[in-house]
RNA sequence: GGGUCGUUAGCUCAGUCGGCAGAGCACCGGCCUUUUAAGCCGGGUGUCGCAGGUUCGAUUCCUGCACGACCCA
């Protein structure tokens, strides 16, 4: 049947059931189980049970197997699917009647009925009472292939969320993360905080930005890139560890690891360096790996991953040095000139530096994919770190780690710059960057540097992606999978 | 930005070396009180992604475009 007559079926449906008398969208409906629960409340009942028990349960109507006068259906709720034994002598004759020819598969139902076993042992619930308590006027995919179509689930999920459980478990799983992120940062002392997301300087990353307008004092707005300079204003203001969970935008591409809006964890902790940073790092995702895994060796695209600590440490330079068989430490003239004639691609923009760029990229083309288990890339250079404090004893670099997990960015962090006069003429520098046409650089924040000038204690600070964690934990292909509503063109 | 592959019924997918468009599920009608991808009988519901081109004839071949997946930059 082509689909405008499905709708149509359903619609007469609707208007018999009207006309009938019956409310289709009415207000509520107590129940008094899930079905979870109910599995939960009758564990291990032998085949032919009749247990007595009348309960209420409510869901979407996901099948019916019809047999004359009595039919099998199933309801789904959050929790799970349980099978409906409807009939003649269980409903009335007219109430069964109204059943098979006014309801459909997805329609939202409350059913209260005695809870009973069948010939198979499957625990069932004899209909006494069916409400509709929504009707619904569209066609459900397919029961056994589901709905496949990638673009499909992405643009309607709602609907994928009805036909696969794959995709609610995601959702679940990515929520169990988020709870082990915060139970774990109280249980360190840290206070959960909320900065701006409408910026006046995007700071605090180095990314283009997404621009809006506030109307009333006629001044262009920013959605943040990142909440890190804020966070910092709050250990200048005496926080001492503070957390933020919370979505960073960048106006950028859409890719399998890449959404314009993205939710990342943000912590800063007084008194600490990267070293404290990487302590914070493992425990936080060994805690995370425990809670939705129940392990720390798992599988991702089956591969397997083991967070066993303690995780890899190696040197950035010695890893791109590695990956690219070049002496990474002379100048970058000379460096660019060692790169073409080993026919490693550098790309026109990099070729004129700053060399930081060009190691950076190196480590995004030779190195990153090789870094499966977790590891913790160290000491990044100086001129693409603005906000990151020197390494001791080498001052073109920075105390600065990336962490890659199944060749993947998942956490970046530093020991924090807290020396004001330093932070400008870091700013300064990506200033200059900017005049020559880098969009990325970063800028001039004059409200950050009024404060750190009050004194900011040395800090650790980390930031986490957090849909790249939970890709990584629930073995997801796609950043899309984790997300409720990926952006889509 | 480049390359490869894909887009056919509500869903999952076949197929046409260029000649009336197919299946399963869903849906509609009938039978059926222990089914669970229920079963049995009957019914095919379509702008073959969009726009051009070649051709007597294009869903099929060619070109462009849109959207998607993967790979590369």
């Amino acid at each position: 049947m082509a689909e405008a007559d499905l709708l149509a079926s359903r619609r007469e449906k609707l208007q018999r059931l009207r006309a009938a008398g019956v409310e289709p969208y009415p207000y509520g409906f107590a129940r008094t189980h899930a079905a979870a629960e109910l599995r939960r409340s009758f564990p291990d009942l032998s085949p032919h049970t009749r247990t007595g028990a009348v309960v209420s349960l409510a869901g979407r109507l996901t099948a019916i197997r019809r047999m004359g006068k009595a039919s099998f259906a199933d309801l789904l709720d959050q929790t799970g699917r349980v099978q409906i034994f409807l009939s003649a002598d269980g409903l009335g004759a007219p109430a069964y009647a109204n059943f098979l020819e006014n309801l459909d598969i997805g329609d939202i139902l409350g059913i209260r009925g005695e809870v009973f076993t069948t010939k198979t042992g499957e625990l069932t619930v004899d209909a006494r009472e069916v409400v509709l308590l929504a009707k619904s006027l569209r066609p459900l995919p397919e029961k056994w292939h589901g709905l496949k179509d990638v673009e499909t689930r992405y643009r309607q999920r709602a609907l994928d969320l009805i036909a696969n459980e794959s995709s609610r478990r995601a959702l679940e799983k990515r929520a169990l993360i988020l709870r082990t992120m915060r139970n774990y940062l109280d249980g360190q002392g840290y206070l959960e905080v909320e900065t701006p997301i409408l910026q006046p300087i995007p700071g605090g990353a180095t990314a283009r930005p997404f621009v809006t307008h506030h109307n009333v004092v006629d001044r262009d707005l920013y959605l943040r890139i990142a909440p890190e300079l804020y966070l910092k204003r709050l250990l200048v203001g005496g926080l001492e560890k503070v957390y933020e969970i919370g979505r960073n935008f960048r106006n950028e591409g859409i890719s399998s690891e890449h959404n314009p809006e993205f939710t990342a964890l943000e912590a800063y902790e007084a008194y600490g360096d990267y070293e404290r940073a990487m302590e914070l790092c493992e425990g936080l995702i060994e805690a995370c790996a425990l809670a939705v895994a129940g392990g720390l060796r798992l599988e991702y695209q089956g591969r397997a991953v083991n967070l066993a600590r303690p995780w890899r440490r190696a040197s950035l330079l010695e890893l791109v040095a590695e990956g690219s068989g070049c002496d990474v430490e002379k100048p970058l003239a000379e460096l660019v000139r060692e790169l073409d004639r080993r026919g490693i691609p550098v790309p026109d923009h990099l070729r004129q530096g700053p060399k930081g760029k060009v190691i950076e990229h190196l480590l995004e083309t030779r190195v990153q994919e090789k870094l499966w288990d977790p590891t913790f890339v160290l000491d990044f250079p100086l001129d693409i770190s603005p906000l990151a404090k020197r390494k001791r004893g080498r001052p073109d670099l920075v105390e600065r780690f990336e962490l890659y997990i199944t060749g993947r960015e998942i956490a970046n962090a530093f020991s924090e710059l807290n020396d004001p006069h330093e932070q400008r003429e870091r700013f300064l520098a990506q200033e200059e960057l900017r005049q020559a046409g880098d969009e990325e650089a970063q800028r001039v924040d004059e409200d950050f540097l009024r404060d750190l000038e009050l004194g900011m204690p040395p800090a650790a600070g980390i930031g986490i992606g957090v849909d790249r964690l939970v890709m990584v934990l629930v073995d997801a292909p796609s950043i899309r999978e984790v997300l409720t509503f990926p952006l889509l063109r």
